[in-house]
DNA sequence: AGCACGCCGACT
DNA sequence: GTCGGCGTGCTC
């Protein structure tokens, strides 16, 4: 007997084929069944989709019985003309993905507008799509002698003692709150509230409800995973002992080939019950996921920028709905969209789509930092460090205590520049400036890579005075120590100055290096970009300055505000967690701007978000932003920048004739999306507009109606892949579903 | 997307 | 005479 099998490969949506593919094998497949299959000239990993007549949203219907009767009976060997090749092999050792899980991927191909198979594979760890099945097999055999080990060295350890630790009031409603609730839940909690010992209180109570439920808690970045899976790691890797070292894995693109499948293998197969991750982690296969927490939910990083763009945030809130579980979303600056979700009552039920949870209040003594406002227009031109806060800088290192200064630049000088002939040093690639590099001496383009050596003379005039415009991180280190030179320690030692931006840890595990002399004492000052900003529990630090964040408050991206909202609380949040050292020392975050009485630094003083977020959600609301609009982002790559926007403007031609068949398609239809229908603007040049020498254009799809926008580009894609041939300059394009950057 | 085949310029 | 540029087309 030979039956049809449908298998998916790892195909882009727009290759001639779409969906997915059919092959010969001698019995029937369970769907999520990983193949080894032929493909071209090589051999591929492919995932068993269901057959035609299997429902995956339930029961079959009656008249489906008979076409799954067909399909399973003997096939013709070829199809639509199409000869039909043998599947190769089955992996037996990996158990099939299950239907949640093949609906997840499903789902989240058909929300981002990706193909089925690239969205399966690209979920899967590298590693299991490269080995064949008899690697594979040995990778499990390695795992499983691995899990013997660690379950003999398990026994021997203590039972989990309780943690210790008596929970704030705030934390106990919290609990109770998701104990008793349905979620989603929004924890509004201050950095520093406590959020993370409700989830493990939450991941506590789920995991001895159920011996065998899984858990999935996702960071935004990687650098947060190592901090976080100590303490779960610590805490319950002793309640989880029959595996030992494996009931508490992690999932994120820093881990190597191998550790990643190792930790796939352990989610899949049950054995991991606390999976910690980044975004990729929504994709793992976690057959008994009882419950989801997104920590620090309004960050960027959970959107995926590139390939498939998917919020991890998102689809964590339809994972979770799907299996009928909890998620928790965590923030202190919670992304605008989920604060409307926990705020509108839905006016049927009386409830809101989410639950937002209160903590405001600082464990122990701590508070937040009282914000001073240093107003640039009273300081001379050109200023870095106004007096007061240098000032105020020397007080807190000569008393021992630590400063952070962040900037948002690295680099020294943004731009290079000749007073004689005025030359810049624009990339010849791109359209941005190179960056000066003193300490390796070169000018580097951040965008597309290129670098040089300084030029000692300016190379268009031959001139030797060249300056540098503009400040960049490595200048405020060199800076603050000219500046600082005479100040000595409490110990009379002279001061630390440090730098943490993606220069300085570029090398692997130099971060953690960096990390442990700021937390063992032995620097004074801090400076750096926004990732010294995220999540680092620094104890000594009490004064954090951001010195000239103004660029934001500008900017054309409606998020700007929000961003840079988030940013400076963050920042603000390192300072004086230490509460000891608070009633003696109250913590400081300086804020030097232009604009010290803009709305966002006033409702920042008072630490107001649900202030700064209403404001900010009038003016969404007026400019029928989101998350009162849905938004989708084309964006084209062409030779030049006419060509690009020519493709995009011609599609938005076309756009008429797609809503117009949309209209007669659901002609009989009273659905009242139908009333929505998407606005598309004209195409404009991206902020940067070429990148390595290639032209970028965007235009921008709004719609009132998730389901109409929806609807509208699978119809219009078609319509964008049939153009696409026409226009020789063109090189790709992109659809962004749910664009974070605009 | 890969990876082939396929038809025209600068090199041993 | 080859090596190799990347243009078109196919993959169940």
């Amino acid at each position: 007997m030979t039956y049809l099998i449908n298998v998916l490969v790892n195909l882009p949506l727009h290759a001639n084929l779409s969906g997915p593919l059919t092959y010969l094998h001698s019995e029937p497949l369970e769907a999520g069944k990983l193949v080894r299959v032929p493909f071209g000239k090589k051999e591929i990993l492919g995932v068993v989709w269901f057959q035609e007549s299997e429902n995956e949203f339930g029961p079959l219907e009656e008249s489906d019985y008979d076409q799954k009767q067909s399909s399973h009976q003997k096939a013709t060997l070829t199809q639509s003309s199409v000869v039909l090749k043998h599947i190769n092999s089955v992996i037996d050792g990996v158990q099939a993905l299950d239907q949640k899980w093949l609906n997840l991927v499903g789902f989240a191909a058909s929300y981002y507008q990706r193909g089925l198979g690239e969205m399966a594979l690209q979920a899967l760890p590298p590693q299991l799509r490269d080995l064949d099945a008899t690697q594979i097999a040995r990778r499990l055999k390695k795992r499983d002698s691995l899990k013997k080990g660690s379950q003999a060295r398990g026994s021997d350890q203590e039972v989990c003692e309780k943690s210790q630790h008596t929970l704030t009031n705030e934390q106990l409603k919290a609990i109770e709150i998701i104990q008793n609730g349905y979620g989603p839940f929004l924890i509004f909690g201050s950095t520093g509230s406590g959020k993370t010992e409700v989830y493990m209180r939450c991941v506590e109570a789920v995991l001895s409800e159920d011996s065998s439920a899984q858990i999935l808690v996702m960071v935004p970045e990687i650098n947060l995973t190592p901090q976080l899976e100590e303490r779960f790691q610590t805490r319950f890797a002793p309640l989880l002992d029959q595996f030992g070292s494996s009931s508490v894995v992690c999932m994120h693109s820093g881990m190597t080939p191998a550790q990643r499948l190792q930790s796939w293998l352990a989610a899949h197969s049950g054995t991991a019950r606390i999976i910690l991750g980044t975004r990729m982690a929504i994709f793992a296969s976690i057959p008994n996921l009882r419950l989801v927490v997104v920590d620090e939910e309004h960050d960027p990083s959970y959107k995926q920028q590139e390939g498939a763009r998917y919020s991890a945030r998102d689809l964590a809130v339809y994972r979770a709905k799907q299996l009928g579980i909890k998620v928790i979303l965590g923030s202190a600056t919670p992304s605008l969209e989920s604060w409307h979700h926990a705020q509108n009552l839905n006016p049927s039920t009386q409830r809101s789509k989410y639950q937002l949870i209160n903590m405001p209040s600082r464990i122990g003594q701590a508070s937040m930092p009282g914000v001073q406002l240093v107003d640039l227009n009273f300081q001379p031109k050109g200023t870095v460090f106004s007096n007061q806060l240098l000032e105020a800088i020397k007080t807190r290192v000569q008393k021992g205590e630590q400063v952070l200064i962040l900037l948002n630049r690295r680099g020294y000088a943004p731009v290079l520049h000749c007073q004689d002939c005025d030359w810049k040093s624009a990339c010849l690639h791109c359209s941005a400036y190179r960056v000066f590099h003193k300490t390796d001496r070169t000018l580097k383009c951040h965008h597309c890579g290129v670098v040089e050596r300084v030029p000692s003379h300016c190379p268009s005039c031959g001139n030797a005075d060249i300056s540098a415009l503009g400040k960049g991180t490595e200048q405020l280190e060199e800076l603050l120590g000219t500046l600082l030179s005479d100040v000595r320690q409490a110990d009379g030692q002279h001061l630390n100055v440090l730098r943490i931006d993606a220069d300085s840890t570029r090398l692997k595990g130099s971060l953690n290096d960096q990390l442990a002399k700021v937390h063992s004492g032995e620097v004074n000052i801090l400076v750096g970009t926004q990732m010294i900003a995220k999540g680092h529990d620094f104890r000594k630090i009490t004064l954090v300055a951001a010195l000239y964040p103004d660029a934001a408050l500008f900017s054309s991206d409606f998020r700007a505000p929000e961003r840079l909202f988030s940013l400076l609380l963050q920042a603000a949040g390192r300072a004086g967690r230490d509460a000891d050292l608070a009633p003696a020392s109250p913590s400081e975050m300086w804020i030097q701007t232009q604009y010290p009485d803009h709305p966002l630094f006033q409702a920042l003083i008072t630490y107001d978000y649900p202030q700064f977020a209403s404001q900010q959600l009038i003016e969404r609301s007026q400019g029928h932003l989101p998350p009162f609009s849905f938004q989708a982002l084309i964006r084209a790559d062409a030779r030049s920048q006419s060509e690009a926007q020519l493709f995009l403007n011609t599609a938005r031609d076309n756009a008429e004739l797609v809503l117009q068949q949309i209209r007669e398609l659901r002609s009989n239809s009273t659905a009242t999306w139908l009333l929505f229908e998407p606005t598309l603007y004209p195409a404009i040049p991206m902020t940067l507009q070429r990148v390595a020498n290639i032209e970028r254009a965007q235009m921008l799809i709004e719609c009132d109606s998730r389901v109409m926008l929806q609807e509208f580009l699978k119809c219009w894609q078609n319509q964008l892949h049939q153009l696409q041939p026409k226009f020789k300059g063109l090189i790709r394009w992109v659809l962004d579903v749910d664009p974070l950057s605009i």
